[in-house]
DNA sequence: GTGGTGTGGTTTTACGTATAACCTCGGCCG
DNA sequence: CGGCCGAGGTTATACGTAAAACCACACCAC
């Protein structure tokens, strides 16, 4: 008598008394259909040309449909000694751009049967410092973002292959790397303002220590570089949120000397918070003061007037990211890539008036 | 000869040619610690209290952190028929609050061990009405969301305990389930408007058929219908967004008659949309009228003025979903859970000026 | 001395799957 | 006619863990 039968045909209940409803096996399956458990998981698995007649797999496909069989994924991972699922690590999901890489990234897994955990805890509060603890099982692959900086040295320890998002491709020692077109971005949103007349510019810069910030403020500087007459003042770093922008920005208006015509934030948050800010000091913004946020999120179309900001395609890099993992999984790494963006002008940037 | 060692000491590559390194199993930590697999694996399970001497179980302990020893949690899995995943079903974590409940149910599961899967894909698109093909592995148990209400049918059908948010305690046949005090809220909220002076109200629904929102509706008419010269107008239903916000507020705004002096809106996004059909009306917030929102989104506190509202406890909710859940799985239901909300006055509402 | 009861282990089995290895049976070729 | 081959299966085994069942031994009471 098995362990089971005595349990009554069902699953002995694991914790306390709730009774989890029995469910069919692949064992089941082949008596129903009159085969053996093997011929079952060769025909469930796709792998029965030539070793199974048409009639006996039509007969297990009708069996398995009938019993409602679902294969035991714990028993097939064991078996395979793989998981098919990959961890995401992201400093916090309630970040609206993690929370899209996130989406785009669990469709792209989807759609091959992929699952996939996250780390750390969205408050950015894992376990402390072991990735593979919170993960609830074992691991096939990482896909890791450089703004979650601290779970990064044990990513590498457990020498899993590991796709960095927002990375510095030639530095990170990745199996690939995936990244948003960051310094064009700032390039092309610096050339609108250029445009518009601007010259006299202040850059709100996250508190952020990662590439993709450090990315920002250089391309930045270098696309004020080759204009003549142009001014750029850095504020100190704020962190990524609407009040520590505001309270930067109000720092820099109120600044003495000649006060900056236009504020690129590094964030959208932040130039929320800038506009709130030039609204206490009694500027309008645009006539008064432009303002330009980085990664459009829906908040840049709440706040009025709306922004003008960098789209970065954060589901594409979610599963952009997913799809390189998937690669070097497969044996085929891609090295990097790099993704489109695109500017979005809206009402928060206007033409420069030069007091 | 096993399998294994065959391999040479390695796994067998499954995907491709990657090399996955060699993890440790509990046969190598008894070899190590000279026991048996049996020793090893009472006291990993912290199960050998009288049962192995305090030397050995030091042993396998010292042996365990010497090899890296993690249990395989698929083996475990199958061993025990359970999958210690929660499955939780919600709209979208875009919605930044989903994504605080997800933060508090992980948080939660994250001290027990226990894994959240989620469901659908954060899209709002899940692959077609399957919530256990989407998710990797088996389940015990399911906290849902009313607001994914297309996913309620099949879930039922797994016959699996299951965890209703934002839910009629009453109708839902759920083991347990966990609402913010909205009624409470709703009557609160409206007290304070009351309180300033309002008397015309208008109601910005949103058009999502969920209990939540009806209970919302509910609660504002019985709070009016005490007041004897409280009129309330009710807009046609809005998508959860900025822009169909604005898009009902403008109608609202603009239609003939005395025009409302206070917008309750089912959302902050509504109500954000509200600010900015007010302001192109060319009405100002809260001298000319007054907003409220629901919920306490960061985008609260983003708009200007920021937005005088309903705080729910998100992360709260996500937390007791998923202690209610492990209590039903312990066997010990608790029913229903009511967690209280709080007003939060902020600049959006203010003194009716009577014309 | 014999039976009972702890203590401190080991042996064995089962979970459900995938797959290597084996088997059987016709057909066909030399 | 013997041997080989391919088609169409089945049998057996391994994955790593948890835990039931078993075992050896010491101690103690009667």
């Amino acid at each position: 008598m098995t362990e089971r039968e005595k349990a009554g045909g069902r699953w002995p209940t694991v914790r306390g008394a709730h009774a989890t409803p029995a469910r069919a096996t692949s064992r089941d399956v082949a008596r129903a259909a009159g085969v053996s458990q093997a011929t079952v998981s060769l025909v469930m698995g796709d792998k029965w040309r030539g070793r199974v007649s048409e009639q006996r797999a039509e007969a297990v496909r009708a069996a398995a449909r009938e019993l409602g069989y679902r294969p035991n994924l714990a028993a097939r991972d064991l078996r395979l000694g793989r998981t098919r699922t990959a961890l995401l690590v992201v400093p916090a999901l309630t970040n609206e751009f993690f929370a899209r890489v996130y989406a785009g990234a669990a469709r792209a897994a989807g759609e091959q049967g992929v699952g996939v955990l996250l780390y750390p805890s969205p408050e950015g509060v894992g376990p402390a410092r072991d990735p593979f603890a919170s993960a609830r099982s074992a691991i096939d692959g990482v896909i890791a973002s450089s703004m979650a900086v601290d779970a990064l040295a044990d990513l590498r320890a457990g020498g899993l292959p590991l796709v960095m998002l927002d990375s510095d491709p030639a530095g990170a020692d990745a199996s690939a790397t995936v990244n948003p077109a960051i310094a064009d971005g700032m390039r092309r949103i610096v050339g609108h303002l250029l445009d518009l007349g601007h010259r006299r510019f202040a850059h709100l810069a996250a508190d952020v220590d990662s590439w993709t910030f450090r990315v920002r403020a250089r391309a930045l500087e270098s696309a004020l570089r080759d204009v003549p007459d142009a001014v750029l003042v850095r504020t100190e770093p704020a962190a990524l949120n609407v009040d520590a922008g505001r309270a930067a920005a109000e720092r820099v208006l109120t600044a003495p000397g000649p006060r900056p015509t236009a504020l690129v934030c590094d964030d959208d948050m932040l130039a929320a918070g800038a506009c709130k800010a030039a609204r206490r000091s009694g500027l309008r913004v645009p006539a008064d003061l432009s303002v330009t946020g980085f990664t459009d999120l829906s908040l840049a179309t709440a706040v009025d007037p709306e922004l003008t900001t960098v789209r970065l395609p954060a589901e594409a890099v979610g599963e952009a990211g997913m799809r390189a993992l998937m690669a070097v999984l497969d044996g085929v790494p891609d090295g990097a890539g790099e993704l489109p963006v695109e500017v979005v002008v809206r009402g928060s940037s206007g033409v420069a008036v030069t007091g």
